[in-house]
RNA sequence: GGGGGUAUAGCUCAGCUGGCUAGAGCAUCUGCUUUGCAAGCAGAGGGUCAUCGGUUCGAAUCCGUUUACCUCCA
């Protein structure tokens, strides 16, 4: 046997192997299950697998599954094929004599498990629905791990084994709850154990939570956890963050990761954890109004929906908490609400990927972008894909110069060209092993030879950028501690962005301190030292920093500037020497997630730009300060002095509207009891006649105001009526005002007893008076 | 990537369908009380109602833009 060959029936052996001989698990409660065809997809029975087991076990320990359990896929499209499971029947030996174990393979029972599965990826699942064959077919095993343990120290649940006992043990003590009394909080218990062990698994493996992909299933996750805890377990405060150290410490020997960033890992889920219980404190608020609310009984499957998708409360909360309240809650409303924002979503998604037009038969693509900026290829397969009524095609070739998107560093683009045909790449991005050019239009002749051609310019700035970025890694290692690992990074032509592991904020000193010694490797201009196919455990010993969550091959390229300082794993382009990059610059610190911290900087030619800019505007502001010799003063002492100005001439107004108004006090009129002022002011506000017309109110309590001013060269008409004249019930402001307000082309309103209106007509200011004259004396 | 939401005093927020001269609690400051502290009482300062634009006589409130954050879906 080769490597590369298909060794189903290897497979199935060893898997027999594994789990009997070393394993010792006991024959007699083994079954396994073979596919059974499908007559929609044309499938026959899975004979081959067949016969291998017949030649293991006896014929009765084999059977047959339908689509559902013994075919896999994993998707709508792509390499699928017929699986094999090994089952394990634990239950008691009373249990099994009433009924046999075979009866109950893949019916859900708690102790007859699957354990094992081999999928046998011979198909190709196209666009269609139809299967075709897979030129090169191989085996995919999984294992559940926490079930074997189970099937291997003979226990009724995977809960019971030693993986999470201790897990178990220091909850229920946290929680004063005893594991195994009630079922309630037993589930809770094991959803904590659990979700904790994934959650710091993920996070220590360099998937932080976030709201968007994989980071939003370990959010997921840790919510579950919380909410759990929180409804069953009483957890009210943080507390998932305290399992951490526990986890690392029972797994240290096969996650060494864990343990090594567990002070890390927990700020991690603390942080989250806090978030979440402000969440769930603001849903129980929004809840109760919701409660007062409805009060009928039943709450609307909207509003829950509304609860959980804008504010991210758990439906099943609301549910518990409506229980507790006499109420239940339209969860059929609710799921058709989910219904609706999930298809939504997906109609966005929607892609319609058509199936490869092979051109030329090839299993990958050679990349020849290290050396090389344009080539001659050949294109071997593509495809068209339809996304919100946009065409593109996806092309593959023999052989490309295009860098596809990894490691952070963006895909290239460029163009592909052929006689009169010139084609535009507009990203590139690897799919296993297959370089993807995205392209806006179809070649004509797909058989031609094609020139492609990557844009240099691009390329070029992002080559500093990149091995900018390992600098900055080197540097930030130096100079803030070996604790600094990376957590995300970004490169493209304009600017470079590194996140890493790191508790407190960058001092402006340490930041300094970083760009000086970037600088300074540059100055050096270290040449690169770029070794392919270096094999991984070599390139370990060189001292090559690998990322955990990077899955490496067996060899590997190591990208080394100046053995002593940077040594990393890596497949991006680089610069040849350091000093190409010139200049170093970092533009922002801050931070993205608890414990990490993001810089985001620039380098050679938009550096300069971005310094020069920087310069070009101090300049401007010193001229504007007529070039002051401390610039820091001059500013302080402007603002300071421009805030005493304004006080002061908000003094001075109120002053004038003051005076103003006692002038117009002054002027008031006894008319039938009432206190009258009818004026005509200028005023330089609109506020400033609220002032007055207030003030006057606090004066006269059976006051009756209409002020016609001009503000800005505009009529405006102030009513104002006195609180006791308010009691009378005789006059309405509002009214009034839009009645005046007819004079001068306008409209307004206001409250009863203080109303405004604004128009057009400045002559009519006058006629606005006569008329509240005649108003008030009727 | 798509949907929903939020942005008001140093902090946490209220302000319902435009018009109660922009509020509450906590924090800060001053005074009183107290041997001192905690606390209490009286008072004060503190706001470009995120941004830009629009509608209106009038916008924290309505509409649009931008930004940031929250949240669900993919």
């Amino acid at each position: 046997m080769f490597v590369g060959d298909y060794f189903k029936k290897e497979a199935i052996a060893w898997a027999w192997e594994l789990l009997t001989e070393v394993y010792q698990l006991p024959e007699d409660r083994l079954y396994v299950t073979v596919f059974g065809g499908d007559k929609e997809d044309g499938l026959p029975v899975d004979t081959e697998a067949r016969d291998i087991w017949r030649t293991i076990v006896s014929e009765d320990r084999i059977l047959l599954g339908g689509r559902k359990d013994n075919f896999w896929e994993m998707g709508d499209t792509g390499p699928c094929g017929p699986c094999s499971e090994i089952h394990i029947d634990l239950r008691p030996d009373e249990e099994v004599q009433e009924k046999p174990g075979n009866e109950l393979v893949n019916r859900d029972h708690p102790q007859v498990i699957e354990i094992w599965n081999l999928v046998f990826m011979e198909f190709n699942r196209k666009a269609d629905g139809s299967l075709e064959r897979l030129p090169a077919r191989h085996v995919d095993t999984g294992m559940g791990f926490e079930r074997l343990c189970m099937a291997i120290q003979k226990k009724a649940s995977t809960y019971d084994t030693d993986v999470f006992e201790p897990i178990l043990d220091f909850i229920g003590k946290s929680a004063n709850v005893r594991y195994g009394q009630d079922t309630r909080t037993d589930i809770a218990m094991r959803v904590v154990a659990d979700h904790i062990r994934a959650v710091g698994f993920a996070i220590a493996d360099g998937q932080l939570p976030s709201n968007t992909g994989a980071g939003y299933v370990i959010r997921r996750i840790l919510r579950r956890a919380v909410r759990y805890g929180f409804t069953f377990l009483d957890f009210k405060e943080p507390f998932l963050h305290k399992l951490v150290h526990l986890v690392a410490d029972l797994f240290k020997d096969v996650f060494p990761e864990l343990e090594k960033q567990k002070v890390y890992v927990s700020k991690v889920i603390l942080e989250e954890e806090v978030s979440f219980l402000r969440t769930l404190e603001k849903g129980l608020k929004r809840l109760d109004h919701l409660f007062e609310e409805v009060k009928g009984g039943v709450i609307p499957g909207d509003q829950a929906f509304e609860l959980y998708d804008t504010f991210g409360f758990p439906f099943d909360l609301t549910a518990l908490i409506a229980r507790e309240r006499g109420m239940t809650v339209d969860e059929a409303g609710f799921r058709a609400a989910m219904e609706q924002q999930k298809s939504r979503s997906r109609a966005d998604a929607v892609r319609e990927l058509g199936d490869w037009t092979e051109v030329v038969p090839a299993e990958m693509t050679e990349f020849i972008g290290y050396d090389h900026l344009e080539a001659d290829v050949k294109i071997t397969r593509y495809r068209k894909s339809v996304h919100k009524n946009k065409e593109s095609y996806q092309l593959v070739f023999d052989r490309t110069p295009f860098y596809a998107e990894s490691g952070g560093q963006v895909g290239d683009t460029g163009y592909l060209i052929a006689g009169d045909q010139k084609i535009r790449i507009t990203d590139t991005k690897k799919e296993n092993e297959l370089i993807v050019h995205f392209a806006t239009e179809l070649p004509r002749n797909p058989e031609a030879t094609y020139k492609a051609v990557v844009d240099s310019d691009k390329r070029l700035l992002t080559r500093y950028n990149h091995t900018a970025t390992h600098l900055l890694h080197a540097a930030l290692r130096q100079i803030l501690g070996k604790h600094v690992e990376q957590r995300g990074s970004l490169v493209n032509e304009k600017l470079l962005r590194f996140d890493f592991s790191h508790f407190a904020p960058m001092t402006p000193e340490e930041i300094v301190k970083v760009e000086e010694m970037v600088n300074a490797k540059i100055r050096e201009n270290i040449r690169l030292d770029e070794r392919r196919n270096v094999p991984l455990q070599e390139a370990k010993k060189m001292g090559a920093m690998a990322l955990f969550g990077e899955k490496y091959g067996e060899f590997v390229r190591v990208i080394t500037f100046d053995p002593a300082f940077s040594v990393e794993l890596c497949g991006g382009t680089h610069v040849g020497w350091t000093g190409e990059i010139g200049l170093f610059k970092i533009v922002s610190e801050g931070s993205v997630a608890a414990g990490v911290r993001r810089v985001e900087a620039v380098t050679g030619p938009e550096a300069l730009r971005y310094v020069q800019n920087q310069l070009d505007l101090l300049h401007e502001v010193r001229n504007v300060f007529k070039n002051p010799k401390d610039l820091v003063a001059a500013a302080s002492n402007l603002i300071a002095e421009k805030q005493r100005l304004e006080k002061k001439l908000e003094d001075v107004y109120q002053q004038q509207a003051m005076q103003l108004k006692d002038q117009l006090a002054e002027k008031a009129r006894e008319v039938n009891g009432y206190h009258v002022i009818m004026e005509r002011v200028a005023l330089p506000s609109a506020d400033a006649l609220k002032q007055i017309a207030y003030a006057l109110r606090n004066q006269f309590d059976d006051l009756f105001l209409v002020l016609a001013a001009e503000v800005d060269s505009k009529p405006q008409v102030a009513v104002m009526i006195g609180e006791k004249l308010m009691a009378s019930n005789k006059f309405h402001a509002g009214n009034l005002v839009r009645e005046l307000a007819k004079e001068i082309g306008g409209g307004g309103g206001g409250q009863p007893f203080f109303a405004t209106a604004g128009g057009k007509n400045l002559a009519g200011l006058d006629t606005v008076l006569e008329k509240a004259r005649k108003l008030i004396e009727s």
